[in-house]
RNA sequence: GGCGCUGUAGCCAAGUGGUAAGGCAGAGCUCUGCAAAAGCUCCACCACCGGUUCGAGUCCGGUCAGCGCCUCCA
């Protein structure tokens, strides 16, 4: 709360809450839902790492609430099922399944609990009672608005002050609030509108901000750790969240993280702008994994820029890693017995590098370099001849456990939509084809050797000649 | 208008006042039948102008450019 970066304390030692805005349940996810997912499953991760239990508590908005404060706005759900023709609530569970596939793509974690806000109605209506018995909220006209000239804190997240707000840009100021910047705990359902629940006030609908006060205390208690979203959302979303919170007499979350934007062109991508490329898509053409190691390349509270060209960036850098683990791990089989003292000092440095990274506000691009170092050195190693055998399992373990465990990556195959495994063909196959090209080779007839190569090439796989012999990987 | 962020090589991207991490792309070399992979080498007057300092990408002021929030957004 001091808009800086400090040093971590948990309430608990040894133990961390954090609680994640999630996704509104009505349409597909994009790639800013994947920054944010990935951005703190990162954080998440690395707090396991560092020896701490993380409660993960990441809500589902599947409350429709309006498209904008006018007063014909229309219910975000509710809109997209008339356009699915779905009932409202099937909007919600069609688009809440497919959020988890794609996160599963990507190998985020699944929150310990994954609270919904239609679950959680009475919980946000004794929130707001709390608020009215305590003067901070009002009736009107059977809605409930929180009142923010009772609430001098108002703003402290986002350093706003309430007389510097520009008045009259809402198209309809309505003349229900007190004031035009009060925002909405409760409101009346129009007749027409379809998710509906009975409160003291009215038959409605809760305000888009107060699920997420309600449930984060629910699960996590008063005064937890770490609350988390993107950076769109700290005002007026989690700005709202405080004040009710704390209005109540509740106390809030302690540690405030956002994630930045991610942009393409240098523009924001954002559900408003359409310029945004949903995750489904960006899988049909780029390995989950590629996305990941994208993602974990720039810092999460940077902009992250999102072309063809970075895009293909991370997936040749993110080859270069994997096809080093894939290495170590061949070579696992017929290692000498014993140690490299020499490359086993590089790896532990390497991991300090790494682990000092990510405790300095989960630095992850500069762990990544960390990992890239340490590449080149085992990559050297493994040129020079053989490698001792404990020192080829610290190095795989680096990766596992850094890259794999951390960062989430070399998790090929994880996730939805497991592709049929054709391995032993493929093997048998290609013990017969590299058979064939080595006769070729030994009698010099290398214009058919190089066909055969180049034939597999073209269906993706490529056949290298070693030293140690003839290597081939897709 | 208010609040805030960013400008680092062709691209992506770190950077705690003390000679500018890392990756991709590119060039050369080693290895190789040729490739590929890997390794080595090369590749930045840190938007601009002032100031503070022994020393500034890093601090201060200004200019220019771009972006975000203030309305639904991750």
């Amino acid at each position: 709360m001091q808009r800086q970066k400090v040093p971590f304390v948990p309430t608990t030692p040894g133990h961390v809450g954090m609680y994640l805005c999630g996704p509104t349940v009505y349409s597909d996810a994009h790639l800013g839902h994947a920054k944010k997912e990935v951005a703190f499953d990162v954080i998440r991760r690395a707090l396991m790492h560092f020896g701490y239990r993380v409660r993960y508590v990441a809500n589902i908005t599947d409350v429709g609430h309006l498209q904008n404060d006018s007063d014909d706005g229309e219910d975000k759900l509710q809109a997209r099922a008339r356009l699915e023709q779905l009932e409202p609530m099937e909007v919600a569970d069609k688009y809440f399944w497919s959020f988890f596939k794609d996160m599963d793509a990507l190998n985020v974690l699944r929150p310990s609990i994954n609270p919904r806000a239609t679950g959680h109605i009475q919980e946000q209506i004794k929130l707001i009672e709390e608020l009215i018995e305590r003067g901070h909220a009002y009736e009107s006209a059977g809605s409930v608005y929180f009142d923010v000239r009772s609430w001098p804190e108002y703003g402290k997240l986002s350093g706003r002050k309430l007389d510097d707000q520009e008045e009259g840009t809402r198209e309809a100021v309505r003349e229900e609030k007190r004031d035009p910047r009060d925002f909405a705990l409760w409101k009346k359902a129009e007749p027409e509108h379809l998710m509906r629940w009975d409160s003291p006030w009215s038959v409605g609908f809760p305000g888009w901000h107060i699920e997420c006060s309600a449930m984060s205390l629910k699960y996590l208690g008063e005064g937890f750790d770490i609350h988390g979203g993107g950076l769109d959302l700290q005002f007026p979303h989690h700005e709202a969240e405080i004040a009710q919170a704390e209005a109540a007499g509740h106390h809030f979350a302690r540690y405030w993280m956002h994630n930045n934007m991610l942009t393409i062109g240098g523009e924001k991508m954002s559900k408003s702008k359409g310029n945004f490329t949903t995750i489904e898509d960006i899988l049909h053409k780029h390995e989950p994994m590629v996305v990941r190691f994208l993602l974990v390349s720039s810092h999460y509270r940077s902009v992250t820029e999102m072309n063809e060209e970075a895009f293909a960036s991370a997936a040749n850098g993110y080859r270069r890693m994997v096809d080093a683990l894939a290495e170590i791990e061949r070579r696992l089989n017929d290692a000498p017995a014993g140690a490299d003292a020499a490359l086993d000092a590089k790896i532990a440095a390497r991991v300090q590098e790494f682990e000092d990274a990510m405790r300095d506000d989960f630095n992850t691009p500069k762990a990544v370099a960390a990992l890239f170092g340490l590449t080149a050195e085992v990559n050297t190693a493994l040129n020079a001849g053989p490698v001792g055998h404990d020192t080829l399992e610290r190095a795989q373990a680096a990766y596992r456990t850094l890259g794999g465990d951390v960062l989430g990556l070399f998790a090929e195959g994880s996730g939805a939509a497991p592709a049929q495994d054709d391995t032993p063909v493929v093997d048998a196959l290609m013990e017969l084809v590299l058979k064939a090209r080595q006769n070729y080779r030994l009698q010099k007839q290398y214009a058919e050797a190089d066909e055969l190569r180049d034939t597999l090439s073209e269906v993706g796989i490529t056949v290298e000649d070693t030293k140690d012999g003839v290597r081939w990987k897709r």
